[in-house]
Parts: C-alpha cells; structure tokens; sequence
DNA sequence: TTGCATCTACGAAACTATTCGTATATCATT
DNA sequence: AATGATATACGAATAGTTTCGTAGATGCAA
C-alpha cells in the first residue's frame, strides 16, 4: 500500500499522537498548514475504505488508528523511491543523503555500527 | 522542479544517452514498460514548457537534451522524500536503506569514508 | 425537549498526471 | 510532384488526489 502525501501527514500523526479523532488529527494537522475539517475527515474516511486505518465508531466521535507500521510503511516507500530516482542505487542515495543532511554524534554511531554489522571487515 | 514519475524515467534517459529523440528515448522507455509513442512525445513536450528540456528544433525530428543535471534532480526529490516519509530524519533513512538493500565492498567503503570525513572521531 | 455545537456522510469541483487518437506537417524516395 | 513513412501538435478522456460545501445525525446543556 502507498499511501499519499496527505494520507502520509495523517499517519506520521496517529503514529506519534497514537489512536485519534479526526478533530485531534486536524488540530496538528494545522498546526504546520491549512486544511479544512472536513477535508481531513475525508481523507481519514478514504484511508479507511483502503485499510490504511481501523476505527472504532462506538462515540460519537469515531477513533482513528494506524493500521499499517511506520516502519513497513518506510520500507515500502523508500524501495519504490530508491528505484524511481536512484535506478536501483540505494549506496548512492546514502552517500547523497548523509552528504546533505545534518546527522547528530550518535545517530553517526549507530550507522557505522551497522556498517561493521553488514560487512565487518571493509 | 518536482519531475513526475514518468518525466524521471525520461530523464533518466537523457542522462544515460545523452541527447535524444522522441524515438530513442520512446524506444529505450518501453524495453521496461509499454507506452504508446504519442504518449512520450506529449511528455517530453510537456517538459519542455516546464523547462525540464531544451531541444533543437533544427532537424525534422526534435532533439531533447536535460536542462537539469541527474545529482540536483536527486537532491531535491531527497530533501522532499526524507521530509514526508522521514519526518526529516535522513539518518533513520539511511539506516533503513542499508539494511534493506545490498551494496558492495566498494560502495560500502565508500560510505565509510564519506563517514570519517563527516566526523573523524566517531 | 428544544436548541446548539459538533459530528459523519457524501457529492462534486478543482487540479494533476497519464494516456492516446486524430489532424497536420515534413522529408526521402520514386 | 506524388506517395508513404514518420514527425509534431494538440484536444480530450481517464484516473487519482485533494479540496470543501451541504445535509443530516448525535449528544449535551439549559
């Protein structure tokens, strides 16, 4: 399954936030840029219909929640983006990206002990 | 500039034979995939409004050559994918690709070395 | 229980990406 | 110069995403 760009935003939400309304979905959703209620009402109906969330409609208000990992669905998005625009290179999209984007002491730690994971002897 | 899906693989064309026709890169795109000629003729057409190609109207048959280089288009699709499907975090992106794809001793010391670079104590 | 705030459902508009058919232009060959 | 192969231009169908308005349901509070 490969969710959308909006779907995406209305994941990374109920993966941190947890099970959720729509109301508190689009509260945070807000909170970076604009979107009408209804309109994030709908998108959590459509995701629904694909069984990217379940919900519980015993309130009034029914309760969102993910039905999909945040990891499984990283894996997903990143092998189809590695081969649309890395050809299938995933160690140039590393190189590019460790290249452009700032990474914190332990976060490079914890690349390079899985470096000496895959291949200790490089 | 954001190519689509379908104006990536042209580029990708371009950027692996260099300047071409319609019918070349038709005839390269659809040794993976069917696409009708017209189709890819409308693409490129298209890119060209978008300035994504210039080309050389010389000849009975329009040369198209990139007008953006394959490392910026990179660049840019990156910065866009870490931030939606990440959340901004380049090193859980770098992680999970490692883990999930295979590189080779090459590629794998070439990593560690733009990693020494970065942060030679680590 | 009446009314108000808030909810869901749903149709449809606006936009983008992709596709191809058809009309027309160009050029090489006879 | 006429023919046929191949080119471009362009309109329009199709499909998917995102948007929101409106109608109607629900529940709390006076």
């Amino acid at each position: 399954m490969k969710p959308t760009d909006a779907e995406l935003a209305i994941l990374h939400v109920l993966w941190q936030n947890g099970p959720s309304t729509v109301r508190q979905v689009h509260d945070q959703l807000t909170q970076d840029r604009e979107m009408g209620y209804t309109t994030a009402l709908k998108l959590m109906q459509i995701m629904h219909e694909k069984g990217l969330v379940t919900r519980t409609e015993a309130a009034k208000s029914h309760i969102y929640t993910a039905d999909v990992t945040e990891t499984d669905t990283q894996r997903t998005l990143l092998d189809r983006f590695v081969e649309t625009a890395f050809r299938g290179s995933a160690s140039k999209l590393v190189l590019q990206a460790l290249g452009q984007h700032k990474a914190s002491r332990e976060e490079l730690d914890e690349i390079k002990k899985l470096l000496n994971q895959i291949d200790p002897d490089a």
